[in-house]
DNA sequence: TGGTAAATGTGAAACATTTCAGATAACGAG
DNA sequence: CTCGTTATCTGAAATGTTTCACATTTACCA
């Protein structure tokens, strides 16, 4: 008895009927006689028989696959944004291959060349910082959907957070409660993700009449490592900053431990506020105040345009931009205000 | 201008060899006269082409996919086990199909079974607390790794940590530290994990000589949400106990939680150990002792298991255990012996 | 120069599907 | 009974590879 995989062949033989008839029955494409349907589906059982996914993939020039492209599956962000994904598309019968670029271009280009080569149904990508895979795509001409971040004057499908209005909204948090020696540690300029937390950030303290000097503004990575130096920088001057805005919770954290290496107390003598509401943030030490990012909601609603532009390649391109929610926790304490606020509106001169 | 994919044929055509040649330039696998080559290759990038991974694999009943199973991307020990498996795998030039199972054995076998029809080159599993996975598996004979747990007598390749001996340290640490009330809040108890950590733990204390009482002995999921629910009834019985040994640290941020909403100081009024080391362990407040697994490791491992597997199935079978490593943070503190260990071995006497 | 062995090149067949043009069966109407 | 129509089935062709038996070329030597 030769070791063989089974076929539609098989199938169709012990079934009697022809190939074509078990594919109908297999895809329900064409109508087919009861009879005949039950004969198919009981000789499928018998066999213990299903559809090879790569001869279907080769034939249709389609598989089921998707191709996800991400920075790096580690960076505690991400796992949601994946899973949410995950939970859409198995729905749909899609199964995800995933790749880290370890936000290389070269390494997102490569990912991208090599998964296409699975004729994938579509692509998920969270771009690298300063992704160069714009070009690529828009001429692959498959459904691709950027989540996070999208490439300048991206015209697809894009799902986001708000991330101008979250900084925004942390920055006033810190000047509300009585800050005024405002930091922030950006994350990379070239992203843009970077800049539009860097931007709403500028919008507060502009609002509020706060200038911001620019030792005061330190570029860094999205990672604890280098917000851990950042933050040193930081708290080196004098005088120092009193209330610190990290770009994101890894920085944040890198923030947190500068601190406490340096004898400084959060938040009487620095205060944070993170961005994307990790996991962790309710657990640090103080627990972190922080812009909560709906990653996992992310996830599924990318899965949910690129299977919408599955099913119907020319429909209008939806660029979503979810919002963001502040959590306030310990991380932030209030002072007394140094020098009043430049008043604007009318100077509330509320007596203590 | 029709729009077709390219194909070998193209390549042929163009360079005016056979496809046949085309083909071993590509593989490498018959020598192919260099001009020949010369020219096949420059034919490759004029015209842009790259050989369709579905054909091949269809061809060659085998894929250079890999499928990874694992419970849940979003529990942050996986990550790391799966970033440490890409990192290996894709210098073999294979890709990683990721399923959750959310520890539903249903839910793996799904997805086992789904992903066989890609023809994948082998498997990497983290199985599910009660996986009913093996015969499957055995069944199917291709290269399968378990990773983290494996099936009770699982008699293929492996890689796990040595759990039993990390909490027996974990424990033993809380002991040495004067310790005497110790509880410990088990993992699920059908899976080897959650045993193993329980034996460590239990192997510390009857060598201590601790009896433990069976209601502070709590099991719970691996999770923050059920650790918490098992702290809570830990703290709340009289006389509490002084140490807990958490068996995962989202069971210790999840206890962590219930003792500040209970107002009780940690490490003051109890103490915790935890498991995994997560990196949010040096965030927590107060900085979580833990043990410390080699996640990333694992992956590489199991990656490289599966690799050599697949070049030569029939070699013996490996089960690695890797070894852990405690990480002393400053959830644990020193206190004040209530009554003396019955000392087996010579009661040292020690003054203070 | 002719002959032989070694090296290299060739292309039909096979892999497991889907598709689709044409075959067949069933049925009513005239 | 025949014809036309509808409903259903059929199987060859096509998808893009690799393989391998065979053909062709090259190299070498007498």
């Amino acid at each position: 008895m030769a070791e063989r995989r089974l076929s539609t062949h098989d199938i169709a033989k012990r079934a009697k009927v022809s190939i074509g008839t078990v594919s109908n029955v297999v895809n329900g494409s064409t109508k087919v006689r009861e009879e005949l349907r039950v004969r198919v589906v009981q000789a499928m059982d018998e066999l213990g028989w299903q559809p090879n996914a790569l001869a279907r993939g080769l034939r249709m020039a389609s598989s089921n696959l998707i191709g996800m492209i991400i920075p790096d599956i580690t960076n505690p962000f991400f796992p949601s944004v994946v899973r949410g994904a995950e939970d859409v598309l198995s729905l749909h019968f899609h199964r995800i291959i995933l790749c880290n670029t370890d936000n290389s271009s070269t390494k997102e280009l490569g990912a991208f060349s090599d998964l296409r080569s699975f004729n994938p149904a579509g692509f998920l990508i969270i771009p690298s910082v300063d992704s160069g895979i714009e070009p690529m795509i828009t001429q692959y001409k498959k459904p691709v959907v950027f989540i996070d971040r999208s490439p300048a004057n991206w015209k697809g499908d894009s799902v986001k957070a708000n991330n101008e209005e979250g900084s925004y909204q942390a920055t006033k948090h810190l000047i509300v409660r009585g800050h005024r020696r405002l930091a922030i540690i950006t994350g990379p300029l070239r992203s843009s993700i970077g800049c539009e937390r860097l931007s709403g950030f500028q919008r507060a303290c502009k609002e509020a009449g706060l200038q911001i000097k620019s030792e005061f503004q330190q570029e860094a990575q999205f990672t604890r490592d280098s917000g851990y130096l950042a933050a040193r920088n930081l708290i080196s001057m004098l005088p120092r900053p009193t209330g610190i805005f990290a770009s994101n919770d890894l920085i944040a954290a890198g923030t947190l431990i500068a601190l406490r290496e340096a004898g400084l107390r959060c938040p009487q003598d620095v205060s944070i506020v993170g961005f994307d509401n990790l996991d962790f943030a309710e657990l640090t030490d103080p627990n972190l105040t922080s812009v909560h990012q709906p990653a996992y909601q992310m996830g599924k609603c990318a899965a949910r345009l690129l299977i919408e532009r599955i099913k119907q390649f020319d429909r209008p391109a939806e660029q979503l931009v979810l919002p963001t929610e502040l959590r306030t926790r310990s991380s932030v304490c209030t002072i007394a205000v140094e020098r009043p606020l430049p008043s604007r509106k009318k100077a509330a001169a509320q007596p203590r």
